[in-house]
DNA sequence: CTATTATGACAGTATAGCTTACTTATCTAC
DNA sequence: GTAGATAAGTAAGCTATACTGTCATAATAG
């Protein structure tokens, strides 16, 4: 099979980063500026596998998958929050919730209560069993988060949390804005 | 249902989040401080949600998946990987990715050729089809970096980096070290 | 009373991962 | 040159996590 010109020269191009191979003045400052972009996604790629591993073999154990993980740190963070809400935090669809929130609830991780107001909705909270399971998984990721804000130092953290709301969109970017208005409320 | 304590306390604080919920005097530096690193992985289940979706969209069209856009990325960055590193690079198993490879060869979007010096290996390239896939995918999420980018100004960005980086196992951090490195010895 | 809403349930499909095991081609070392 | 190691491909079968569509129930709102 004869190579085409495009894979003899991709190739060659093996192992340097895309930002090294132009050899042309003007293109300098546009390339640059896309190969930054791209290293952005592949390092958002890196975080987001290293830093779901651990959680998710604590929950092999309980037969439970990533799934099972989001829906636990999301009723953990916002305790008696409704089905639907919790439907657009996690972004998927009633069914599919259905099948997570069924073990978790038969299990005794989740426990459902009737609406004050409005006697419809099922409200969740985590049961004692679910928030000694929540906060083994937070711990995991703690030490990792804390390590990394550690090494990259408060400023470092500050551009962190910036770019990565810049990066949501409407709805996250209202949520992630509430919890600051309430710490800057709240503390000091 | 009588309702437990946890759960009557869990919908007082409802909406409040986790970190203004305390009154003790002595408890707000180590409460704030997970509070925060909460916030972090709030941020991150967020930003990772939104960024993602779009691409997919677009797959969709062409009956591809998520899978089939980390492994576009992964044979764009390092054109002319062999099928271990890409393996290594996704971390997931031969046969998983046998399936997600075979189609993106079977329709174009991916070549193969056999390594010059060990001729055991299939060296992946995008073919000129799969180049112009890549890049739409790309140019989707350019846009929404660029903003951030913009959006969080320089010093953020850097931060932002750091983070990342802290976050990541060793063999991500390699990788990224290795284009830092690259990039300050090429340009400039 | 009627329409809407919140939730739950059933059935079927697709994607993306996994394990285990076998084959083929090629390289390396003796 | 043969033997064993290695890179890749292949096959059968399993699991988890999403999707779609449809229907049922109960409560709210008008």
């Amino acid at each position: 099979m004869q190579d085409t010109p495009t894979q003899v020269l991709n190739r060659l191009k093996r192992d340097l980063p895309a930002g090294s191979t132009h050899a042309q003045p003007g293109a300098g400052l546009l390339f640059l500026r896309e190969e930054e972009l791209r290293v952005a996604q592949d390092m958002m790629f890196f975080a987001m596998r290293d830093i779901t591993a651990a959680p998710l073999a604590i929950l092999s154990e309980f037969g439970l998958g990533r799934a099972h993980h989001r829906t636990l740190h999301w009723i953990g963070r916002k305790p008696g929050l409704t089905v639907g809400e919790l439907l657009a935090f996690l972004g998927i669809t009633k069914q599919s919730l259905t099948r997570v929130l069924g073990p978790l609830i038969r299990d005794g991780y989740v426990a459902q209560t009737a609406g004050a107001q409005d006697r419809r909705q099922r409200l969740l909270t985590l049961t004692e069993k679910g928030q000694a399971l929540e906060r083994r998984l937070f711990d995991c990721q703690r030490d990792r988060f804390l390590a990394a804000y550690r090494e990259a130092g408060g400023p470092a953290v500050e551009g962190f949390r910036r770019v990565l709301r810049g990066l949501t969109l409407k709805q996250g970017r209202d949520y992630i804005d509430s919890l600051d208005a309430h710490r800057s409320r709240g503390a000091r």
